[in-house]
DNA sequence: CAATGTTTTTGATCCTCGTCAACGACAAGC
DNA sequence: GCTTGTCGTTGACGAGGATCAAAAACATTG
């Protein structure tokens, strides 16, 4: 199941999508210029929407956008303000969260690099975003990032794709939040974070947690105190092994045992 | 914060989309045939992708889908299969739902008429659909549909809209599922639905409810005994009124109240 | 109408997870 | 070094909702 919902990122009703192989010396066009966009030199822009774009579209997606950096635990954009930009991660993590008004908090997802930003085009910002390492993203003015969307439709097709996968995995999130157990919440978040990963730097039993316990558990649905206890409880169990900023996976089959559809 | 999400399906980045003033009378193309596609007698064509399309595109549309009658308890299609059409449901109610494998459900959606089916565009469904009153969907073959997609971008645009705003409907429900209460759960359930009934049938305190108590619990993360529980409960306390196949609203403000964001 | 199955309601009991409290580990700053 | 603050862990306790059981309400069928 959850292989299909990776699929989606390759092959869709859309068409094929795949990774732009370029034809011409990129960043040719332009001087050095610092607080502009370098996308050739993006490690992960095969992984974002930019992969939907030839050279010269590239060059146009560049002009029209900045790259920015963020220090960890900064906000790149808050809850009800007005959405002026998209973005797009290139480095670092965020956390996604929405806050109701008597201090109840529930994360809506962890963006990695390669995530886009405000796919929900709503005039305002339904979630807040805070870098939890220190965060690179490439922001473009909606406006702007709009009319290209006018005549490039491999972009719009791609960004589509992009949002169908997210609403797949919002679905899945709603499985986890509303029919499984503390230990069950766990395994799964543990076990999709190491999909993420896998994305980026291949394969590993080693999974980073740049999210802190309250994190995870306003993630989950679940307080921090479940959240530690049920991770030491792994951890005696020899599922996991807890290290610095991260789980080290020894027991995956039953992880995912656990996490199965 | 909800309103927002309302406003989405009329205005995005994508640019407003209005509805559709047909400049010719429509179906003059046409004899009466069938099992074909009728959309200009089409009651909601005003609130489905189809408003995205100008006549011509329209007749294009009916060419390739077909309408279809579902019976209630029937089954539009299964969670795994492959995925060959996409739907858009133009009357009746379906219930949206994903199995797990020990037999615990969470239901990730109900479908009025003007939703569209299969936004996530995986080849294989990820959740099954089941009608809950007698239903009548448009079809069309997923190759078909995408093809016109490639040269139809208001339609894109029109669907994108619509992911995105099922996608902020999917984040509100985490929220619901993570973070709220039993009896919060039920009155946004309530307050909810009633919105929706309000965008077909204008708004009214008479909440039809074609699905069961257990559909309902599986929702939101509830037991049936819960869910009846707190809706007499509600009833004792003069919250609401428990009708055959629904609820009526005697006191909305404290149901917004306990439902808000 | 009786017979059967489904849905809803209600009660009694149980248990998972939340709440409250305290402590230890660790990092940042003075 | 000490102080301060954040984060993670652990324990004791309680409550919200699940589970189990059964009856009532209701629809469907012969």
């Amino acid at each position: 199941m959850e292989s299909l919902v990776e699929k989606a990122l390759v092959e869709t009703v859309f068409g094929r999508i795949e990774a732009n192989t370029r034809l011409v010396p990129c960043g040719a066009h332009k001087a050095a210029q610092s607080p502009g966009l370098d996308c050739c030199d993006c490690e992960i822009k095969d992984q974002s929407v930019c992969c939907a774009l030839d050279p010269d579209e590239l060059d146009a997606l560049e002009r029209i956008g900045r790259s920015q950096g963020y220090p960890a635990k900064s906000t790149i954009f808050e809850q009800g303000r007005e959405a002026g930009f998209v973005y797009n991660l290139t480095a670092g993590a965020l956390r996604l969260s929405k806050l109701l008004p008597d201090g109840r908090r529930q994360v809506v997802g962890f963006a990695m690099p390669g995530d886009f930003l405000g796919l929900d085009f709503e005039p305002n910002h339904s979630y807040t975003a805070d870098a939890l390492t220190p965060a690179k993203l490439c922001q473009f003015s909606r406006v702007g990032f709009s009319d290209m969307l006018d005549d490039k439709p491999r972009l719009l097709r791609r960004l589509m794709a992009m949002a169908s996968h997210e609403l797949a995995l919002a679905q899945e999130q709603m499985v986890v939040l509303g029919r499984r157990t503390a230990e069950e919440k766990i395994a799964a978040f543990l076990v999709g974070m190491r999909k993420r990963y896998a994305r980026i730097h291949g394969p590993s039993v080693h999974v980073p947690l740049p999210m802190t316990r309250l994190d995870i558990g306003d993630y989950l649905g679940l307080t921090v105190e479940t959240v530690s206890r049920m991770m030491t409880r792994m951890a005696r169990e020899k599922t996991i092994v807890i290290v610095p900023d991260g789980v080290r996976l020894l027991d995956v089959p039953r992880l995912e045992r656990l996490a199965e559809v």
